[in-house]
RNA sequence: GCGGUAGUGGUGAAGUGGUUAACACAUCGGUUUGUGGAUCCGACACGCGUGGGUUCGAUUCCCACCUACCGCCCCA
């Protein structure tokens, strides 16, 4: 029996985590820059942190959710997306307090599950960076992490990116829609979609995403959401897209979006790129939104918040198909050639000492004949090679050649462990 | 969870119910017993996803399972 990793899982050998680290480090900068820290919670919670929010109607929930029972009987679920985690980290360690600026900005990257047939982009186990905010109702903040989301991608060197946002108004407003909705399509109940006539009663909105096409004809006449918001959340779309013409973001209203989450209101958005990397047409690569609400439901005090996750799968594949070039730092300064098994230790003096000076340093560990370790230093893309052996063990000297070049020089060791950098700007300088 | 396609060495892949499973790349070794990127030579599948079955005999036929990919559902 071979042992292979568990169905939907990815193992992320070096040269693409390299990929990975890189896009890592550019998020944190521009995090950074926009005043985020990070935060760390479990992967695993009581099981009712995600039900409750998620919505008990929606699929994460029924379906999607990778929960199991511990030793102990409690009821865990690994979790399905970043928020509600951070929710609860929130309101139990109280950072709604006083003393906490608000709003409070935190962002976090890490593993999140799903129990689902796996496919190109999306995996049973896979990986988000996401935001999170707490403590401003305003507008300006709405913007801000669209913006930042945008801005992200746009460091990630992704091209044709599309902005879709939408409204679903505050919970009387959703309420009030949520009806006109059920009103406008229960006379077509019989000609929707079995999907969409499940839908209709548990979560009529989801009606509106359907793919099928007769759906489609019939969602296209429904009413909007947009006639059904208040004259706050009218006035805070309003305000959010009058900032986002401000800053130039281009965006477009879609007014059929909907979120697999039910735990959102007012502003949502979803941040798209064509490519068929992941399916014909534009596909959601970051989304989010604002969810006033959340925080009380978890037990916390009034508090809106909001936030988007960013799956990073599916960021690689856009990448990769729109060949973003991905810094390679992977140079090998030097590579030690030691000849005859008696240099072994001087070799190791060498390697370990040019390391200490911050040069990138390797030898063979194999006690391979000289050809295949000059092998090796070509392969490895080695600056230079420091070839040492009987005669120059006796002389205390070693040959330092630059691989490009093919220059040699023969020098004393005790000059290329203290001052290496000296040797080549003299002699290799060209 | 449903439907479809696929599964041969490190990689890409050819192939057949029956003696030694092509070819290419990569890797390693040799050609030069102390010097690289070329050439040439050589090595490299406990055996064809796993487990059963049919058969005198299966990698090749059948069944189940596993995994990957695509579509649905849903979503990052």
């Amino acid at each position: 029996m071979r042992y292979q990793r568990p169905k939907g899982t990815a193992d992320i050998l070096p040269e693409e985590a390299r990929k990975w680290t890189y896009v890592e480090e550019t998020a944190r900068m521009l995090f950074n820059d926009y005043r985020y820290q990070e935060i760390r919670t479990p992967m695993f919670e009581n099981f009712d942190v995600f039900s409750r929010t998620s919505g008990d109607t929606s699929d994460v929930v029924t379906k999607e959710m990778y929960d199991f029972k511990d030793k102990g009987d409690r009821h865990i679920s690994l979790r399905p997306e970043g928020t509600a985690g951070v929710v609860r980290a929130f309101v139990e360690n109280k950072l709604y307090g006083p003393e906490h600026q608000r709003p409070v900005k935190v962002f976090y990257m890490g593993s999140m599950f799903r129990y689902e047939r796996p496919q190109s982009g999306r995996q049973r186990e896979f990986h988000q960076i996401g935001v999170e905010d707490f403590g401003s109702d305003e507008p300006e903040l709405d913007v801000e992490v669209i913006a930042m989301g945008m801005d992200l991608l746009h460091h990630f060197g992704l091209k044709d990116i599309r902005l879709e946002i939408n409204s679903l108004g505050d919970a009387a407003s959703r309420a009030a829609y949520r009806q006109a909705l059920i009103d406008y399509l229960d006379p077509h109940f019989d000609e929707l979609s079995k999907d969409s006539q499940v839908r209709l009663h548990k979560n009529p909105l989801r009606v509106l995403d359907s793919k099928d096409k007769q759906d489609q004809e019939i969602v296209k006449d429904a009413p909007s959401i947009l006639d059904y918001l208040n004259d706050d959340s009218k006035k805070h779309f309003e305000r959010v897209k009058k900032l986002l013409d401000t800053l130039h973001i281009p965006y477009v209203i879609d007014p059929d979006m909907v979120r697999g989450l039910d735990y959102y209101t007012h502003t949502i958005f979803e941040i798209m790129v064509d490519s068929k990397a992941l399916g014909e047409g534009y596909t959601t690569i970051c989304a989010g939104g604002r969810y006033n609400g959340l925080v009380e439901q978890l037990g916390g005090p009034e508090m809106p918040g909001i936030g988007f996750g960013l799956g990073m799968e599916r960021l690689m594949l856009l990448m990769d198909a729109q060949g973003v070039k991905f810094p390679v730092l992977d140079q090998l300064d030097a590579y030690v050639v030691g000849i005859g098994e008696q240099t072994s230790i001087e070799t190791l003096k060498i390697v370990q000492a040019l390391r200490a000076n911050g040069f990138a340093a390797d030898r063979d560990y194999l006690n391979r004949k000289p050809k295949a370790q000059f092998k090796s230093a070509d392969k490895l893309n080695a600056q230079y090679t420091i070839t040492i052996g009987e005669s120059e063990l006796e002389s205390h000297t070693a040959n330092v050649k630059s691989m490009a070049s093919g220059k040699e020089i023969n020098v004393p060791i005790d000059k290329i462990i203290n001052d290496f950098d000296e040797i080549i700007t003299s002699n290799f300088n060209d």
